[in-house]
DNA sequence: AGGGTGACAGCGT
DNA sequence: TACGCTGCCACCC
């Protein structure tokens, strides 16, 4: 409880966390008991991790008991471990082949493309990103959408810009695949570890980079909706009714309307 | 036509 | 606060 509430409060001034652990019963007289305290609860608090292999290689992967945290490459552990006390300013303990086991197997499964659930935490996310998160966790491997579809299926249809700023601080990339996150003109824009590494996740997913530029957007006479590209239903659109599309706009003026499962955005 | 560029609105942090 | 894995439009070939 206690050990909770300083890890939440760690990065705030030391006053304030002193009062809140008075406030709780500990006894605080001078400020040398303080830092040992801390110490003591930090060195009790710790994360642990484990490493896997996956589309970007080897990473490591930080967790609590029952949820992965963070994810990211490394090369070596210690790096790895000093990364995660830079971003969450908590320890971390190897947990290779102990009790991590079963949450390490979903995680590998998830990385390999199964569609095993790996429980997240992302309590230390805003609501924004994590709703953010969320969205970006639902688009299924091989299909893309632009980060103006993320913002508007997050409620806040102006922010795309602020969807990327979201994406380049991903606690877990590929977990939260943000490579497929792309431009709405079928560029595949950014990506933490390289413009060059999402287009090569892409393609290992069948999302064809060239193809997407070509015709971010594709429409078909039979139905009379417009899809993106790497819709599920755009994929089933026979060669000889597949009218491409650079824009959702364009589509519409064409008569085409947004498919009702991938809803693309209709520019306002 | 459609591909490229640059300015800037707009958002959350 | 200024900044950024964007989007859109104007403008140019």
């Amino acid at each position: 409880m206690i050990r909770r509430m300083v890890i939440r409060r760690m990065n705030e001034p030391e006053e304030r966390v002193v009062g809140l652990l008075r406030a709780a019963g500990e006894r605080i007289d001078s400020r040398r008991d303080f830092a040992p305290l801390v110490e003591r609860i930090l060195e009790s608090a710790t994360d642990s991790f484990f490493s896997v292999g996956s589309p970007l290689g080897r990473v490591f992967v930080a967790a609590g008991p029952e949820d992965v945290r963070y994810l990211a490459p490394a090369s070596s552990p210690e790096e790895f471990v000093r990364s995660y006390r830079g971003c969450f300013g908590r320890f971390l303990s190897d947990a290779s082949g102990s009790e991590m086991k079963e949450l390490a197997g979903r995680v590998e499964g998830a990385l390999a493309g199964e569609r095993a659930d790996v429980p997240l935490d992302l309590s230390e996310t805003t609501p924004f990103q994590r709703r953010v998160l969320e969205i970006v966790k639902g688009i299924p491997h091989g299909e893309a959408r632009p980060y103006a579809w993320v913002a508007r299926e997050a409620g806040s249809p102006d922010a795309s810009r602020a969807v990327g700023n979201v994406m380049a601080n991903n606690p877990v990339p590929l977990l939260v695949p943000c490579h497929r996150v792309v431009k709405n003109d079928g560029r595949t824009g950014s990506y933490a570890f390289g413009t060059g590494e999402k287009e090569r996740l892409l393609e290992q997913e069948g999302v064809s980079p060239e193809e997407l530029l070509r015709a971010p957007y594709v429409g078909t006479p039979t139905t009379g909706t417009v899809c993106h590209a790497t819709c599920r239903n755009a994929r089933r659109i026979r060669p000889e009714n597949r009218r491409p599309f650079r824009s959702v706009a364009q589509a519409v003026t064409a008569g085409f309307r947004p498919c009702r499962v991938c809803r693309p955005v209709v520019a306002a």
